[in-house]
DNA sequence: TTTAGGG
DNA sequence: CCCTAAA
């Protein structure tokens, strides 16, 4: 009996044996031979024996309050005889807030004050005043009035206590327990009982002797270790003296402790003023105030489980406060759910949601415990049912909570893993993208929503499980039916009442509501997408620069020979063969004869692919789309037309090196480029090359297919060509800035540029000028001199060629 | 860097 | 047009 619930036991007389009975049964428990409650506390190690006195009081209070039912009874029961008077009022009243301690007394007391309203003729004035005022009702209230008065009573009455007989177990235990409790608001009835001392001051040995009643040896120290928090939070004004212990318990349960005190007391007492139904209670009255007491007890000692479980969960799970206040709240609250009646229970549950946090905690248990009560009238088999699954669970020794606990971990983290999963799913969330924030914030959000859903859950469903709002069709928030707007997120189940989301409803669409999580994860991806996006266009732009700051100059071509070879022999990706396509058709002979020069020429086309591997970030630019491919390839011929400027090619390498670097891209990629290219091969040119080319440096994201050079050119080129002399692909800019040109592969071969008949006769002009005979040719000068006539891609070695070509033509014999 | 020359 | 080599 000592070990476990007074409830079923209760419950079983209260049902089975009338009044009378019942009386005789409170009171031979009242009566019951001292020796049989020392044992009693001895056993539970409630009198001090075993735990730390002062923290184990606390917990065992909350604990064995809902277990022992017998501790406290006889405890009560020694207090009682002695000092029905001041016990009975004041001690019943707190009896309701603690579980065990009063359960007998309170069979007596509260019976005493719900059949005679004025029954404690002998209690104290405050105690009578709150019985004879509130009734059941005022329990609650009454409580914390009790609880002050009685603190005050003891303090000023203490003496009487003392004097009743109550044993000195009992008051070294209540001292100790006073001093827990203080710290521990959270408990249950105790919590207000001790927040009510704590306001009010110094805990009085009433208050210390229902706690240290209630508590129960063995989850004390689990309490202890996982509550902590509480008490810190309620503890504040007080406790000093606890600070060390609860300092320790502190760690554990950070995210309970945010919440007020003063607020929570407030709520809680509000709640349980609530949650008490007047019906029942006075059911409850008529059968036996004690049962009743005693089931608060125990719904309190669940709660206190649960609270304890879910500290222990939270603590190890994730280590987020917030995600452990969540759950832990939500446990509780899963308890108040089912059976309250709707309006009661809605009520209870939106003002606890409201408050959130620990309010919620406390709120739960208050709801608990009005469950408890009704539940012996309407649904006491579920209930107890119930009520002893989750109890055997709490009631089990250290050694059963941590499985359980751990059980309820695992769950949790499955459902949390799994949740996050979708979310990540549903929303295309780029998670490893830019950095940890979006992935945080992201997980945060996932977090949250998880530990709302199951803040939500109701008592006979797994506390950790997530449940289906959509099948419940209710209000995620209130629980009601009604229109709903579903989240449209797939995996998301949140439902709820336009009016339940609280902020605004603009904000949210009534056709495609997202929930407020969903709706936030959303936003976040989209950001992130926006983000990356704008990191593409950034490295685009940047490759840009580069490239027109790229300098062809006359070793263009020898680039793009290169370039050629490396894409048909290396078998570029999937790009080439599009090219060799092309390739193929127009221009057979010019490929394999560069095949034969890129054998010449060694492997420093090979190492250029590699070096365009660096960074593992190549391998995807390499595989480009078709029609991307084509566009860039004029691009990029254009492009090559037109470098020319060394000097200012390298300032705007530069410039775009800083831009990639900003957006911190790793230049690593370019420079070993640069290094291998270099070292690696004899062919200084193609080492300029690499180094210098952009393309390199190109970021390969942008996905550009490498141009090769194709009857597309061909056509286009001559297409130019027909339209005027000057194309103006082959516009060269000698100013900086040169025509864009895709950030992908370096064009194969620069477009051909037929001659005009302006660009002739100015060579013939310039070397009618220039050249001397016996003597070298002046090419540089000619094409100095017909700067503004030639095509701005000419080269002196096109002019070398194409007097060549005019003195085969036209030989001078 | 410029030229010459072979392809 | 491209490429290499020599000057």
């Amino acid at each position: 009996m000592w070990k476990w619930d007074i409830h079923p036991f209760i419950a079983h007389k209260r049902c089975s044996l009338d009044k009378h009975t019942l009386q005789k049964l409170k009171d031979a428990i009242l009566s019951g031979s001292p020796s049989f409650f020392a044992s009693l506390k001895d056993q539970s190690g409630l009198s001090g024996g075993y735990q730390p006195e002062s923290v184990v009081k606390v917990d065992d209070d909350k604990c064995n309050s809902i277990k022992p039912g017998f501790d406290g009874p006889d405890r009560n029961a020694h207090i009682s005889e002695g000092n029905d008077q001041l016990i009975s009022p004041a001690p019943g009243d707190i009896s309701y807030l603690l579980p065990s301690d009063l359960p007998n007394e309170d069979l007596l007391s509260v019976n005493r004050k719900r059949s005679a309203t004025t029954d404690s003729a002998g209690g104290k004035s405050s105690k009578d005043q709150i019985i004879s005022k509130n009734g059941c009702n005022n329990h609650l209230k009454t409580v914390k009035k009790h609880k002050n008065d009685v603190i005050h009573n003891k303090q000023d009455l203490g003496g009487k206590l003392i004097s009743s007989g109550v044993n000195e177990e009992l008051e070294d235990a209540s001292k100790v327990v006073a001093q827990e409790s203080e710290r521990e608001s959270c408990c249950l009835d105790k919590n207000t009982h001790v927040a009510d001392v704590e306001l009010h001051g110094p805990p009085a040995d009433d208050s210390n002797e229902h706690i240290s009643d209630l508590v129960g040896p063995t989850e004390v120290l689990p309490r202890e270790n996982q509550v902590p928090h509480f008490d810190n939070k309620l503890s504040n004004d007080e406790e000093h003296g606890q600070e060390n212990e609860i300092g320790e318990l502190k760690g554990d349960m950070q995210g309970f402790s945010n919440k007020k005190s003063s607020e929570n007391m407030d709520n809680f007492e509000q709640d349980i003023q609530e949650n008490v139904p007047n019906g029942e209670e006075e059911e409850n009255l008529h059968l036996s105030n004690g049962s009743q007491c005693t089931y608060r007890q125990d719904c309190l000692a669940t709660k206190w489980r649960d609270l304890i479980l879910l500290a222990n969960i939270s603590s190890r799970i994730l280590q987020s406060s917030e995600v452990l206040g969540c759950s832990l709240g939500k446990q509780t609250c899963l308890g108040g759910m089912e059976q309250i009646e709707p309006g009661d229970g809605n009520n209870k549950f939106i003002s606890s949601e409201a408050l959130g946090g620990r309010d919620e905690i406390l709120h739960h248990e208050t709801q608990v415990c009005h469950r408890s009560t009704k539940a012996p009238n309407k649904n006491s088999d579920e209930e107890q049912g119930r009520k002893y699954d989750s109890e055997n669970v709490v009631g089990e020794e250290g050694p059963c909570k941590l499985k359980t606990t751990k059980k309820y971990m695992d769950k949790f983290e499955q459902n949390f893993d799994r949740d996050m999963r979708n979310i990540c799913e549903a929303k295309d969330v780029y998670i490893s993208i830019d950095g940890d924030w979006y992935h945080k914030e992201l997980i945060d959000i996932a977090k949250k929503k998880k530990a709302f859903l199951s803040s939500r859950c109701t008592y006979g469903q797994d506390s950790l499980a997530t449940i289906d709002w959509r099948e419940l069709n209710a209000c995620v928030k209130c629980h009601k039916a009604g229109k709903l707007l579903v989240c449209n997120t797939k995996s998301c189940q949140l439902v709820i009442h336009e009016n339940c989301l609280s902020s605004d409803a603009k904000l949210y669409k009534r056709r495609k509501f997202y929930c407020p999580f969903c709706a936030h994860s959303r936003a976040i991806s989209k950001s992130v997408k926006i983000k990356k996006k704008v990191s593409l266009t950034r490295k685009a732009y940047a490759t840009f620069i580069c490239w027109g700051a790229r300098k062809e100059s006359e070793k263009q071509s020898y680039r793009s020979y290169k370039i050629k070879h490396f894409e048909q022999d290396e078998g570029l990706r999937q790009s080439n063969k599009l090219n060799n396509k092309d390739v193929n058709g127009s221009t057979n002979d010019h490929q394999h004869k560069r095949k034969s020069g890129y054998e010449q020429a060694g492997h420093s086309v090979l190492s250029f692919g590699d070096s365009l591997t660096c960074g593992g970030k190549t391998v995807a630019s390499a595989n480009g789309t078709p029609d991307s491919l084509k566009k860039d390839k004029q691009e990029e011929r254009n492009t090559e037309r037109m470098s020319q400027t060394q000097r200012v090619r390298c300032g705007d390498q530069m410039a775009a090196l800083a831009i990639l670097k900003s957006q911190g891209e790793n230049p690593s990629c370019q420079v070993r480029g640069k290094g291998s290219e270099g070292e690696s091969h004899a062919d200084i040119r193609s080492r300029k090359r690499v180094l210098c080319s952009p393309e390199t440096d190109l970021p390969h994201e942008c996905n550009f297919p490498p141009v090769t050079e194709s009857a597309d050119a061909k056509e286009i080129s001559e297409e130019e060509n027909a339209n005027s002399g000057a194309s103006k692909y082959f516009v060269r800019v000698q100013s900086h800035k040169r025509q864009h040109s895709s950030p992908t592969f370096p064009q194969l071969r620069r477009i051909r540029v037929p001659w005009t008949t302006a660009e002739e006769e100015a060579l013939k002009e310039g070397m009618r000028k220039f050249s001397t005979p016996h003597d070298r040719l002046p090419w540089k000068k000619v094409l100095e001199f017909g700067a503004n006539i030639f095509n701005e891609s000419r080269s002196t070695v096109d002019l070398k060629d194409k007097w060549r070509n005019l003195s085969k033509a036209t030989p001078k014999p």
